[in-house]
DNA sequence: TTATTTGAACTGACTGGTCAGTTTGGTTAG
DNA sequence: CTAACCAAACTGACCAGTCAGTTCAAATAA
């Protein structure tokens, strides 16, 4: 903990101090996703982005707001990758108004991007997982948040498909999204770690089975 | 690391050893699982167990060995629980040899007890979501044996409903099974971390959409 | 039965080292 | 000119692993 020295202006940073973030996001992500935050000292961070160990404290006050914010810089990424996602633009304006896709394949899509961000971060994958679920952790209302985030983009894109098709209704949406959610994480840190000659569309198509095992009988949208 | 005292005697192990090994497996679980292997320390270990530091070392040689052993014990405990699951007696013998019951409502069961398994066992769950996917870890060899065992025990599962049903050919079964198991350990975590007011049964069901998406239209077994 | 021995199991103070965070006095870039 | 950064020393807490000594139950001797 740390009152902290002047610390960066909020508004408006200047460019170098944006620059050297950037260079301490890269090296934490990449350490702490290999030895998990505890296992990684602030010297070592500091020496990989090729900065001092004062500078880090200037730019964050603490070990513990640094990881904090480096989450958040990371779920802004996911989120806006899972957004721009094909099929994603049209949300739920009244009820079942015609979109332009089949919100199945908008999945598709959207977990295609999933798996595709857990390849190039696979850093923040394993962070995400190590410290998840941690119960009395000091990150815990940042991921509280963060999660609240993400799964309500995946739950509007679920909302689409129910729309679009009869669906079971036995099975609880919430229960739903968190597999799914999940299920992202673990086949992309999966693939990596104990099968790298796993295709990213095989693991789509294995994740795609919880919606088509969600959707009911019979193919065709505008149920 | 430690070549280590004379050590406990490796066959017929007296009582007291037992017991004192199992208060540390328990101490080691509670704590580990909360705040993560590095988080701890071996004395918080050992005063938890109600029992010196010293007999830490006696029994495990170091804190990583005690990990190892600890990860070992808890895979033996779920994959007891998911064989002894209804419906999961018959093996594989000949081709399709007729068995007992449905293939799907014994894959259920097995998604139950793992569920129960994670209620009952959070800690171990959040240790092995913690470690299992860390790169250079000191426990790699361990998990990709450990995980090697339990996806053998779902992927028999998943044998027994493949031969009893029409599935999807285009599923790769391996990816399928990653996504089964760790279906479980997301939601059953997140069940117990966000949401507790989610049943047991909500669960199994989201995540049992898995399996019928994966075989293709119309009940009945024996396709 | 009682005394003595043995050694596995256990104890806890101690050591050597590590690390988060601080401070200070100077340097650089915008 | 000043916000941002650097380099390096320092503090105080913490921690993995060690080891000389203790306990006690069972084996053996008397």
């Amino acid at each position: 903990m740390n009152a902290g020295p002047p610390g960066p202006v909020r508004t408006l940073r200047p460019a170098r101090t944006t620059a050297t973030r950037q260079k301490l996001f890269d090296a934490s992500m990449e350490l702490i996703g290999e030895r998990g935050a505890a296992g990684v000292t602030v010297d070592e961070i500091a020496a990989a982005a090729g900065v001092s160990k004062g500078t880090v404290y200037y730019n964050f006050g603490s070990k513990s707001e640094l990881i904090a914010q480096l989450l958040r810089h990371g779920v802004d990424i996911l989120k806006a990758r899972l957004q721009e996602a094909p099929g994603q633009e049209a949300a739920a304006q009244g009820a079942a108004t015609a979109v332009s896709g089949d919100p199945l394949l908008a999945m598709e899509a959207m977990i295609g991007q999933a798996l595709d961000f857990m390849s190039e971060y696979p850093s923040f994958a394993r962070l995400w997982v190590s410290e998840n679920w941690r119960t009395p952790s000091e990150w815990q209302g940042t991921f509280a948040v963060l999660r609240g985030e993400l799964l309500a983009v995946i739950g509007e894109a679920v909302e689409r498909v129910a729309q679009a098709y009869p669906v079971d209704s036995t099975v609880p949406r919430g229960s739903l999204e968190t597999a799914i959610f999940g299920a992202c994480f673990v086949v992309g840190l999966d693939r990596q770690t104990y099968h790298p000659e796993r295709t990213r569309d095989q693991s789509v198509a294995a994740i795609m089975a919880f919606m088509r095992g969600y959707v009911l009988q019979q193919p065709g949208p505008r149920g």
